[in-house]
DNA sequence: TTTGTCTGGACAAAACTAGGACAAAATTGT
DNA sequence: ACAATTTTGTCCTAGTTTTGTCCAGACAAA
C-alpha cells in the first residue's frame, strides 16, 4: 500500500504563515513564537515584512514535538532532536500507547503524565447539549476532538457507549425530542462507520462478519464493533442490520470469514432472536465463533451458553477474544 | 485542463452581479472589492455602464480564497494563484487540520488516471462485481476513484443513484443475495454520509432539514441529497429516515430552517405518506417550501400538487431551485 | 425618487513582531 | 513529604503590517 507518497514529498519551501501553522499542528501562535524563542525548536524564514514563513518541515516538526509532549516528553528534552530522531521518539512512545490499556504499567516511564483524568462526563454533556440545541455543526466537532484525546477503543467505550445510552435515555424520559434523536443516530451512524476507514490495510487481515439478527433494527452497535476490531488487524464484513442467520451464514462462506459478531439491543425479548441464533449456530462451521454483545444480551445467557456462543462482558473482552484467535488460527495455518 | 470545467459544469460566462456573489460567497460587496484595488484577486467583466460582472468561474474562485483565509493562508499568498492551485492549496490545507493529530492521512489511489473519461457504466458494472464477490475493500476502492473523477453532483446523478437502482434491482431479480445487498446499503452508508463532509462551512449557510417521512425506511435517497445540497452551500440538518410530520415542524423551526426536503422510495403505495405530508404542509410555516423526491413521487402527483409542494424532476433541478430560493430570500433579508 | 454600484481614499480593527512578566505545573533536592 | 528550582503555557506592551469597513460624490438602474 502506497500511501507514503505525501511523507516522501516534503516541501522545504518555506511558505506558510503562522496562523496556518498554528491550524495544523494545534498549536497556539504564542506557543509556537515562545517555543523558537527558548529552544529554537524551528527557525523559519521571514518575509520581507519580518513575518514567519514556516515550510512543511518546520511543521512536521511541530506536529511531532507535540505528540511527543502528549506522550510525556519534556519540551527541554525533544527540541534539539532531528526529524527522524522525532520520527523514532514518537512512534516508540505510540506502541506502548496503544496497550495502555491492559497491563503496560511497567513500560510506563515514570514521567509520563497520569492519563489525563479528564471527565468523560463532561464531553458527553456538552455532546448532550450540542444535540438538544440542533447545533449538528458543533456536534461533529465534539465527536472529532474527543476522538484525539484516546485511543478508539476507550473512545468507544468511555465515550460513544455512554453517550449513546444517554441518548436513548433522554429520549425515552422525553428530555429529547425524538428529531434530537434522529439527528443523533444519523450523524452517528455517518461518524462510527467513518472510524474503521482511519486504519489502513495490508490485505492479509483475517475477516469476521458482523451484523444483527432479524428484528434487531439498531445498528450502531454492531458498527462500534467493526470500528473497534479493525484497530487489532481485523477486516470486518459489515452487513448493516437486521439480517437473517441463513444470509449471515452465506456471507460468512463466501467472504471465508473466520468469526461472526452479533450486536442485541432492542427489542430484548424478541423470539427471533433465539430462533435466528439457533438456525446461525446450526448451519455455520463449528469452528467459527459467534460473539454476541449489546444491551439484550444479559436477556438470553441461557440460550447463549447452551448454543455454545461467547459473549465478553467487554469490548475490551471482545478485542484479547479475538486477538488470541488470530494468534492461535495464525500458528495453525504455519504450522 | 480544459475538461475539468466542463465536467464540474463551471461557466465562464459572465453575468452575475457584486450584490450575488456576496450572497453566494459569503464575502461583503465591499470586500470583494477591496480584494479585487489591493490584489487584483478577480478581474471581473463590465457592463456597458462599468458594472463588475462575475462569472461563475470568479465566484468559485472568490470561495475558495475565502476558506484558504479561513485555514490561515494570507491573501498576499493566496491572491495570486490559478483556479487549480487555489484548489489544491485548500484541499490540502482541509485535509490537515481536521485531523490535528494522528497521520492517518486519506486513502487516495496515486496512481488514478486523471480525467479518464471513463462510460459510468462500466464503473457501475465493476462496483457490481465487487458487491457479488463481497469485496467490501474493492468497492470502496472503486467508489473513491469515481468520486475522483468529477464533481459530486455529477458523480451523485450518473454514477451513486444507478448504482442503487442496480442494486435494488439485481436483488429482486435474485442476482444478488440478501447479504450482498445488506453489505452494499451500509457500505453505502457510510460512504454518502461522509460526502458532505468534504465541504468546508462557514457559518452561513441557510439550512435545510432532510429526512423521510413515516413509514419510509430507506435513507440513501435523503443523504445523497444532504451531500448534494452543502456543495452549493446549504447546511443540511439531517435527520435519517422515519421522522414524524410533528417532529419535522419542530426540527425546522429549533433550527430556524429555510427548506425542508423529503425523500420517497418504498413502499410508494403507503398511506401515511398522505397523511403525514398533509399533517406537514399544514403545521409548517407557509414560507418555507418542500421539497419532495425519490422514486415514490411519481404515485403521489396528485397530492403533491395539491398540497403545494414542489417536485424538481432530478438533482439538478432541485439545485436550481434551492439557489434561486437562496439568493432570493437573500434579497427581501437585504431589503 | 430611491436604491444600488462605481472610484478613490481614509480609518480602524486584527494580526504579527519583539521583548519581557507571571503563575501554574513539573522536577529536583533535602 | 516539603521546599526550591526549572520548565512551560499564557499574557502584556508597544510598534508595524495587513486587512476589513466605511465614506463621499458621481452615476446607473428600478
Amino acid at each position: 500500500m502506497a500511501t507514503l507518497e505525501t511523507i516522501s514529498s516534503i516541501d522545504t519551501a518555506a511558505r506558510h504563515p503562522i496562523r496556518l501553522v498554528a491550524n495544523r499542528t494545534g498549536l497556539t501562535v504564542d506557543l509556537i513564537r515562545a517555543w523558537e524563542k527558548r529552544y529554537h525548536v524551528v527557525d523559519p524564514a521571514r518575509s520581507d515584512t519580518k513575518r514567519r514563513l514556516y515550510s512543511d518541515y518546520d511543521i512536521e516538526r511541530l506536529r511531532l514535538i507535540r505528540i511527543a509532549k502528549q506522550n510525556g516528553r519534556r519540551l527541554v528534552d525533544v527540541a534539539p532532536l532531528t526529524l527522524e530522531e522525532l520520527r523514532d521518539v514518537v512512534s516508540e512512545d505510540s506502541r506502548y500507547d496503544s496497550i495502555t490499556d491492559n497491563q503496560a504499567e511497567v513500560y510506563r516511564p515514570s514521567w509520563t503524565s497520569p492519563l489525563e483524568a479528564t471527565d468523560a462526563q463532561d464531553d458527553i454533556d456538552a455532546m448532550l447539549f450540542a444535540v438538544q440545541t440542533m447545533d449538528q455543526h458543533r456536534f461533529d466537532q465534539l465527536l472529532q476532538e474527543g476522538l484525539v484525546k484516546q485511543s478508539l477503543p476507550s473512545y468507544l467505550e468511555t465515550v460513544i457507549g455512554p453517550l449513546l445510552r444517554e441518548i436513548g435515555e433522554s429520549t425515552r424520559l422525553g428530555k429529547l425530542r425524538i428529531a434530537h434523536e434522529h439527528m443523533a443516530t444519523a450523524h452517528l451512524r455517518t461518524f462510527i462507520g467513518a472510524l474503521r476507514f482511519r486504519e489502513t490495510y495490508t490485505g492479509g487481515e483475517p475477516k469476521i462478519v458482523i451484523t444483527t439478527p432479524t428484528g434487531q433494527l439498531h445498528e450502531l452497535g454492531a458498527l462500534m464493533i467493526a470500528a473497534l476490531v479493525s484497530v487489532d488487524g481485523w477486516l470486518p464484513v459489515y452487513l448493516g442490520p437486521n439480517t437473517p442467520a441463513d444470509e449471515i451464514v452465506a456471507c460468512t462462506n463466501q467472504s471465508g470469514a473466520r468469526a461472526v459478531s452479533l450486536s442485541l439491543t432492542y427489542p430484548a425479548d424478541d423470539p427471533r432472536i433465539a430462533t435466528e441464533l439457533t438456525r446461525l449456530r446450526s448451519q455455520l462451521d463449528g469452528k467459527i465463533p459467534v460473539f454476541v454483545g449489546g444491551a439484550a444480551t444479559a436477556h438470553h445467557q441461557e440460550l447463549i451458553s447452551r448454543l455454545g456462543l461467547e459473549s465478553p462482558p467487554t469490548l475490551n473482552g471482545l478485542r484479547h477474544s479475538l486477538n488470541a484467535l488470530r494468534d492461535r488460527q495464525f500458528k495453525e495455518q504455519t504450522a
